[in-house]
DNA sequence: TCTTATACATAAAACTTCTAGGTATGTAAA
DNA sequence: TTTACATACCTAGAAGTTTTATGTATAAGA
C-alpha cells in the first residue's frame, strides 16, 4: 500500500496494543481493525503480519488458540502475562517517540522578546 | 543506542526537517542537534546517517558544499528546490502517521451515554 | 601520552517489510 | 456456472534500512 516508511518498526507495538484492548483477535481481524481505525490510511500486509505474529508467539509475548468458525480456521492471539508487561513498556516507548518526533517537527521557540 | 524500533524509517524525515529549519548543516552537527532536541533519547548513529545523506544527495534532495574549518573537513548539506517540495510531503506524512498512531493508542470512546 | 571530541567513511550482518505467490471456503453477481 | 470478491491462513525471496564494527585524521585536554 501507500504506507509511508514511517510505519516501519511500529507493527509489533500496534499488534500488542490492539490485543491489550480487545483481549483476543485473529490475524485478518487485526488488518481490518487497523484499516478502520486509520480510515484506510494504514494497511497491514499479510506478508508482514503473519511473520510478526509468529515471532511474537515464539518470544512468549502471545498465545494462540485455534477455532473453527463457519468452516474456516481462525487463530486467535492474546497477550501472555509477559506480553502484558512488555506492552506497557512498548506503549511508553511509543509515547516517548511521538513526543520526540513532535519536538523535532515543532521545536519550541526560544523564550526571547 | 537504546533507540527503540519505532525510529526506523523516520531518519530521512528528521534530516530533511532539520535542514529545512537550519538552512545548512553537516553530518556531525545533525547527530548533536538530534541528541539535544530529544534530551539524549535519540542518537543517530554514523552508520545510518552517512549512507542516508549520500542517498538523499543522489536522489537530488540535498546539495553538498565542502568547507574546511579548523583544518577539519565539513560537508554542509542543504535542501535543493526539489528537496524543499519533498520535505513538505514528508512532514505531512509524519503528521498523518502521528495522528494515526495516536488513534491506535488512544482510541476515541464511542459516543454512548 | 592517552583519552575524548570532532568529522568523515564503509562493509557485513541483522532485521523488517514488501512483493508475489500459494491454499481453501463462502457468497454474490454475471 | 463460472467469475469475482471477501474471508482466512501461509511462506520464500527480494528489497530496504539500520546496527555493529571498523577505519582514517585532527585538535584539545588531562
Amino acid at each position: 500500500m501507500k504506507n509511508s516508511q514511517l510505519y516501519k518498526g511500529s507493527l509489533n507495538t500496534i499488534i500488542m496494543k490492539l490485543l491489550e484492548e480487545n483481549g483476543k483477535m485473529y490475524g485478518y481481524e487485526i488488518t481490518q481493525k487497523v484499516k478502520a481505525i486509520t480510515a484506510g490510511e494504514l494497511n497491514i500486509t499479510e506478508g508482514a503480519l503473519y511473520p510478526a505474529l509468529h515471532k511474537l508467539e515464539a518470544e512468549g509475548i502471545l498465545d494462540v488458540e485455534i477455532e473453527k468458525v463457519d468452516n474456516r480456521m481462525r487463530k486467535y492471539y492474546k497477550l501472555t502475562e509477559a506480553g502484558e508487561k512488555e506492552t506497557i513498556n512498548r506503549l511508553s516507548e511509543l509515547e516517548d517517540f511521538i513526543r520526540n518526533m513532535q519536538s523535532l517537527v515543532n521545536p519550541k521557540p526560544s523564550l526571547e522578546f
